[in-house]
DNA sequence: ATACAATATGCGAGTAACTTGCAAGAAATA
DNA sequence: TATTTCTTGCAAGTTACTCGCATATTGTAT
């Protein structure tokens, strides 16, 4: 579980070819701490109270850092997108179906089906993300 | 590849404790045609012109074959869904990261997998459904 | 340091996808 | 055929997200 330091995210921002202010950096190192992906409510919730900032300004951080690699973007038909950062390693979601609980599971590689699946496509030659949930109810709705 | 006779599509909604109205039976038998997913825009789109159904009952009965098991509801991060005849066998998506191109894929197991995600869930007992997404770029956008 | 061009921000207004309230109409059951 | 319950159309509402524009800030060249 690598922990990120402040230069760590300053280095991530800039090597990305992004200019550095106050507010990107909230934004990344805020999304480092919670190591869950969080809705966009939450971040402009939390941001709001500590550093004031405008949702506007969130959601387009969360787009350019999103664009540059830095995150990934996750969606569990919720209505509302989801948030995390880009580690490298591999992760995938459970998500209640009832009480919107998501936990992650990283460290399972589903290389194998990739390969299967890029076999079979007519339309794609190779991919460069994924994402993968299982639905379910969790052990407090069940 | 079934094919679903009006009477299959009568029956699985009779089967699934709904009511057999045009509308719905409509809704239904648009997504055993198309036999991909599509966007609840093409749906409305399709179905004002044919049977002048207003997008609420549209909308309304997705999420009424959705509930009762007879659709797949999937997300690929373009800010609307997609929905598709469930059909028990599982199915993947291709999703192009640049024209919204989807690409199915059917009869790949994921079993493997979900049942190593479950081992080290803390969170859940089992799960019902899932979905993976694969995303790139397609041939015609490289 | 300073000036300049490019990018980021806040604010308010706008948009797209989807939902809801309500009155009227159609389906199932007796 | 009557009654109950579900479905529908319409218009208005909500939510998540985006945009325009004026101002502020960043990185770069001087």
């Amino acid at each position: 579980m690598a922990l990120y330091s402040k230069e760590d995210l300053l280095m991530m921002i800039k090597e990305a070819g992004l200019r550095i202010t106050d507010h990107r950096l909230s934004v990344l190192s805020f999304l480092a701490k919670v190591k869950q992906p969080i809705t966009v409510y939450e971040l402009v919730d939390s941001l709001r109270k500590k550093d004031n900032i405008d949702q506007a300004t969130v959601y387009r951080n969360l787009d350019t850092l999103h664009e540059a690699g830095l995150l990934r973007r996750l969606d569990f038909n919720h209505g509302h997108a989801h948030y995390e950062l880009e580690t490298g390693r591999p992760s995938h979601q459970l998500v209640c179906s009832n009480c919107e609980t998501v936990e992650k599971i990283e460290g399972i590689s589903i290389d194998d089906t990739i390969k299967k699946m890029l076999k079979k496509s007519k339309k794609f030659k190779h991919t460069t993300t994924h994402s993968m949930e299982l639905y379910g109810l969790c052990r407090n709705c069940i």
